[in-house]
Parts: C-alpha cells; structure tokens; sequence
RNA sequence: GUGCCAGUAGCUCAAUGGCAGAGCACCUGACUGUGGAUCAGGUGGUUGAGGGUUCGAGCCCCUUCUGGCACCCCA
C-alpha cells in the first residue's frame, strides 16, 4: 500500500463517478453557452511561455505557471488561463472572422499553487467570451449566460448573485476626488483588500497610499452606496439589459468588486455564494476592450467570464443539486452463466441482444449463481437473464427484473420486444 | 513561497510512553437454478515515509510527503 506511487499533487483522479459528474457540469455547460448560440472551440494544452509574458505578466508566470524546457531549450508553459490563446486566436484570423463572435470553451487548466478546498494544481475551467461589440447589452449578454447556468442547476437568487461593478465608474469617481489615473490601479488592489483586511489596517495602507483622510472618506461613501449605478449610462443600460434577459434577480450592483487583473476596461463581475460560507468566487469576468491590441492585433472589444469546475461543485454539493452518480449501472441488462458448459451459450445470447440495440453485460465466467445476482445487485442492474438446461431445451429464456424480484420465461424470438418493454416501465437510473 | 492543524485496516474512527482495536465494507458458509435481510466464521496493518530519544514509540523530538485551514494569488 505505501509502495502505491502517489499521484501528483493537486491532481484528481476521476473515478467513473466523478467523470460522470464532471460530464454532467459539461453537459449543463454545453446546453446553455449554445442556448445564446456560442461555439465550442479549443486550444492548446502548451503554449509557449512569451504568450503569458507579453500579457499576463509577473506573478501568474512566474510563480504560478508549471513551465519545462523542451528539447530545442524553448520554455514551454501548461497553460494556466485561456484568454492569451483566445486573443491569439481571434487575432490571426481576424479578418476573417464574423462578428460578433461568440465562443466558449471547457478545459484543463494548470496552476502552480499550494492546494486547498476548491483549489487544485489541475483544474477544469469554463470561459466564454464575446468580440466585437461594445454595448452594455452585451456585457448584460455574457452576465445572462451566468445567471443561466445558476438557473439551469437549479441554485436560485437566494443561494448565489453576480456582483457587478464598472471600472469605468470607479475611475470616474476617483478622477472626482482628485486621484490622478496613474495612481487607480494601485487603488483599486487597496479597495479588493478591504475584505480582508481590519479596518485600522486597510485605512493605514491607505495613508501609505498618500490618500488624504477625506479621500478616504468619500471612497468609503462611494463604497457603501449601491445605489450609484445609476448615476451612470452604461450602468443603467446594462441592468436595463439583464431585466430584459429575465435574470435581475440573480445581479446586484456592488461598488466593492474590483477584480485583480489588470486590463479589464469597463463591468467587471464575479459570482459569489451568498451566506459566505464558500469564500472563493464561483466565476469571475469583465470587459476587456484594449487586450487583443495588447497582444498585436487590431483593436477589437470584448467580454466574457471564467468559471472553475472546483468552487462551482463545491457550490453544488452545498445545495445538494449534484446527482448522485454513485449507482449508475454500466449496462441495464446482465447475462448470466449458468455452468461452464454453457458460457458460450450466454456470450451468443448476449451477441445477439446486442444486435438488437441493448446494452449487455456478460458475466465472464461460470460462478454460482448467487454471486452473479449479487454482482448485479450491487452494479445497480435491472435485468438478470437466465440461460439454463431448461430454458435451452425449450428455446427460451428468463428474465428476472432485480428491483422487484419477478422472473418470467419466454421464447428468444419474443426478448427483444418484451425486453424494450420491460425496461421502458422500469424508473430510469 | 510563509504560518497553523491533521494523517492508525478499503471507509469512519478508538487505543496514560507498555499485547494495535471497534463498527461498516469485503470473503466463506448456513442456501448445488436466484441478489438485497439475518446469523456464524474468516481475511485484512512496516500506525504516510525516514531518522532520533527511550528498557520500550501509534503517542515525545527532527526531517519529509500528503491533505485541510489562514496568508499570497486567483477559477
């Protein structure tokens, strides 16, 4: 047992009932991105390191990036977001593309980080994005897409909201009080701390700042009244919008949410549990409308989010809106063997089913039969069929349905209709 | 990368520094053409790994691995 080689930290194994599960996430997933009418696209698991360099920058590559020389002595990076190779991939093929466009994407991600609970080293994540149009209707369109998928599992407002804020207006209000624009975006990471800082601390950080006392006043004002929005065009638009798109009630305005990266330009959101008890955000998005000049295409604006599959199911698990897949029969029907003489007799019977569309599984080997009921039994089967001297010498066969204990015997002509039948009145799994 | 907590049978957990245990699960039988329930019996461990202290370590000390929590960062 000790001998057993670990597997590698902050990986998963996906036994067949956690794949299933996963599968299940990408199905919900898959039905409401093409609901709004987005592609599926992919890119590469390897990128080369100067794609993160050139945008993502410091930390996420330096620190947080498995990277490998490969045999030429090129850095090569596991890559740990989609958006550069989204935006190389919208930007190559630029000209050609119809806008808008509207992709989305799940797929393995990796991140050098330390593990914990609704974080691993290798994890799945959702994006889905939108080019070139530059509306508070289409930022409501993205932040819908969201609110769609909460709705499609079955989480109500009560349990999750999207938090959406505008650096647009923030930026605005900062400019009102006289905060130079070079100085935002150190400001801006001084009010994402505010949760989890003290108040003494957070306020004395920003005195290092060289905020005056006032400033620091006026931005807590600004800070505490989530009223504000409507104060702005695009603002009132985007809830305009996200009323018409039927989800208001899953949106609210919050001027605290500022998100960490750098180049969103206007809404920025993240999508939280509402009683606080799973503290990580369940997806997090924004406008980004210089990035795709950032990395050397035409300038093209565009928005869209990320959601983790780790807090979503955590999330999930918490509302008990995760299916169990724990007893999910591989196949509806077992044939069974009834000795060693007739383990071919069964391979054919189960052949010829097969044929006629069923999912069979053969037991592989003359057993008492009480072991291949019990087998059956416990992967969940719904019909055992029996093949004995009996059966064979009148040409038929039985079949007992598990859950309710009854057996009946009929010619093999007759099993593929009374099978169909059969399963058709049984609960599905 | 930093700090704190934990790791004992497949699972959940016991065991003052003194014989490593229980429940569940599993296997066998009661039941040679029939699963679940019941009863009886049985298998199962280098106590995460390595070192140290001790007459003696699951327990104390050091190192390391893994997990969890808080930082950091973010999905």
């Amino acid at each position: 047992m000790s001998s057993l080689i670990q597997s590698v930290k902050g990986t998963r194994d996906f036994y067949p009932e956690e794949l299933a599960a996963r599968r299940w996430l990408y199905k919900a997933i898959r039905s409401v991105s093409e609901s709004f009418g987005y592609q599926e696209y992919e890119g590469p698991y390897l990128e080369s390191i100067e794609l993160y360099a050139a945008k993502s920058g410091d930390e996420l590559v330096k620190e947080q990036s498995f990277v490998f020389p490969d045999r030429g002595g090129n850095l090569i990076a596991l890559r740990p977001e989609l958006t550069p190779t989204l935006a190389r991939m919208v930007a190559q093929k630029q000209r050609q593309l119809v806008y808008p466009v509207r992709w989305w994407s799940f797929g393995p991600f990796w991140r050098y980080e330390r593990p914990q609970k609704g974080r691993a080293r290798e994890f799945f994540q959702w994006n889905i994005d939108l080019f070139g149009i530059e509306s508070p209707e289409a930022d409501a369109e993205i932040v819908a897409i969201a609110a769609g998928l909460f709705k499609k599992v079955g989480l109500t407002p009560d349990q999750v909201k999207i938090l959406v804020n505008s650096r647009r207006l923030v930026s605005a209000e900062l400019s009102a009080l006289g905060i130079a624009s070079e100085k935002q975006a150190e400001i801006s990471r001084w009010i994402d701390r505010r949760a989890k800082m003290n108040t003494y601390a957070w306020e004395a950080y920003a005195s290092e700042l060289g905020l005056e006392a006032k400033q620091i006043i006026q931005i807590k004002e600004f800070l505490q009244n989530y009223d504000t929005w409507k104060k702005s065009d695009d603002l009132s638009r985007f809830f305009a919008g996200i009323e018409a798109f039927g989800c208001r009630d899953y949106v609210d305005f919050d001027p605290n949410i500022v998100r960490g990266l750098d180049y969103y330009t206007g809404i920025v959101f993240e999508a939280i549990e509402t009683d606080g008890e799973i503290r990580r955000s369940i997806l997090g998005g924004g406008r980004y409308d210089n990035l795709l000049a950032d990395v050397g295409g035409q300038p093209l604006p565009g928005v869209g989010f990320a959601m983790g599959d780790m807090v979503f199911s955590l999330v999930l698990e918490k509302h008990k809106l995760l299916p169990n897949f724990g007893n999910r029969p591989p196949a509806p029907i077992l044939v069974t063997v009834f000795d060693e003489s007739l383990l071919h007799a069964s391979i054919s019977l189960a052949a010829e089913l097969r044929s006629h569309g069923f999912d069979i599984l053969n037991y592989p080997e003359s057993e008492k039969l009480s072991k291949q009921l019990k087998f059956a039994d416990r992967m969940g089967i719904k019909i055992a069929i029996f093949l004995g001297p009996d059966e064979l010498a009148k040409n038929l066969i039985t079949i007992k349905v598990l859950s309710t204990g009854q057996q009946y015997s009929l010619t093999r002509e007759h099993a593929a209709e009374a099978l169909h039948k059969q399963l058709a009145g049984l609960p599905p799994s």
